[in-house]
DNA sequence: CAAGACACGTGAAGC
DNA sequence: TGCTTCACGTGTCTT
């Protein structure tokens, strides 16, 4: 596998044989004068063996830089034939294309870092439902057990029906898109404010519970992917 | 900025000096043997200028090598002071982080390569409508300028009322979610066979006006994410 | 040959 | 001290 001496002799013999290295002067030279006498054959033959390791050991750096190369000149599915530096401009793009496109979908699919509560009357969109006043609601809040249970709750002395809820729990953190339904005799478009309210309760119950455990939560931004593993998704109607 | 010769008279005295360089022999010194002679004081100053040249050629694409990684250091955020090959390995690691994960909200929220419809009786789950069926329809399908009209036609004529329809077009693809409600006195469970149908034939009346221009559509499979930009999303109620 | 890219061995600097 | 990492200049091979 190894060439093992390959060609090095040229320069093995410039350093330990007749010129001087420039750094080692002062240190093998201080005892004795004569080139070949015996504490320098031995101190010679140490100091060959060190550089010996320390150009194997070089080698095995390079090896190792060179197949992490190699592993992203596969990943990006590019010829093995492409410039190292024009790989790695490719890969600083890529990796930037793909924090931006995880950035975009999950700003739209999953819950957000900051809590935040969303009604909307859509009444206007299409109103194939004339008894009733359809509402859009959605909120992302810090996930806990009965969060779901003290929704339906709210709703229910709300005297709301949930039509369709999207629910997605990833990571601790719980968004919650429903479409509730309010008969007109008790309920009119001034019941946003009701929802809102409730919602905002239900929220601060939530913060309530939890309380420490996350800092924060505006901070860095950067890495707020990193934990999110195994999303859980549930449609319901 | 440059050192400007800094120490390579080492090296450029064994090239150009007493040595001769293991390549360089048989085309130097071919008219003259005097080490000191005209010719050879000319040819050595060539020799010279092109391992300048050589040299800081060499010196460029180190720079810009380096920066690449400087770059990426900054894009996992991660110290200055990391290996080149710890760098690197973290930098592969990373990539298949965000492929693997773009890859999974992907399959779980945008439209998919090939068309697949899937039709969910869901009475089971949760029986709150009494006097109607729901129908949970999702497909995946090439996108057209009349396809939501045709959708809404279609499910107008199988007298169903659409509850919910989430729609997500993309990359030229369409993800339909629709929950639609069946009156119980026209629609048994067995309607979820008409529903496929229906949509069945949506689907080849599709494929008939596009027909060609998107080949296979199955193979590779490694970067479809490439072209899609801007995604088009919208929730209807 | 010139221009570019790569692997190599080496000295220096940080633990 | 030895071990590791880096930048450097060089030889060599490819366009």
């Amino acid at each position: 596998m190894q060439p093992e001496i390959p060609d090095h002799m040229f320069y093995s013999f410039l350093t330990g044989g007749l010129c001087a290295s420039s750094s080692t002067n002062s240190t093998t030279t201080t005892s004795s004068f004569y080139p070949f006498a015996i504490e320098d054959t031995v101190s010679q033959d140490k100091a060959l063996a060190a550089q010996r390791n320390h150009k194997e050991a070089e080698r095995r750096r390079r090896e190792r830089i060179n197949s992490h190369l190699n592993k992203l000149r596969k990943l990006l599915s590019c010829n093995s034939k492409t410039d190292k530096a024009t790989l790695l401009a490719q890969v600083v793009q890529r990796v930037k294309e793909l924090k931006q496109q995880t950035l975009e979908i999950t700003d739209e699919t999953l819950p957000s870092e900051t809590d935040e509560i969303s009604v909307l009357n859509s009444e206007d969109s299409s109103s194939y439902d004339d008894g009733r006043i359809i509402f859009k609601v959605s909120f992302s809040c810090e996930d806990r057990p009965d969060l779901f249970k003290d929704l339906m709750e709210t709703l229910e002395s709300l005297q709301m029906e949930t039509i369709f809820a999207d629910l997605t729990t990833v990571g601790g953190r719980s968004r919650n898109v429903l479409v509730v339904a309010a008969d007109k005799e008790h309920h009119g478009v001034e019941s946003v404010q009701f929802l809102q309210n409730a919602l905002k309760s239900l929220l601060e119950r939530s913060s309530k519970s939890v309380m420490m455990g996350h800092g924060g939560g505006g901070g860095g931004g950067g890495e707020r992917l990193k934990r999110r593993r195994a999303l859980d998704h549930i449609i319901m109607v």
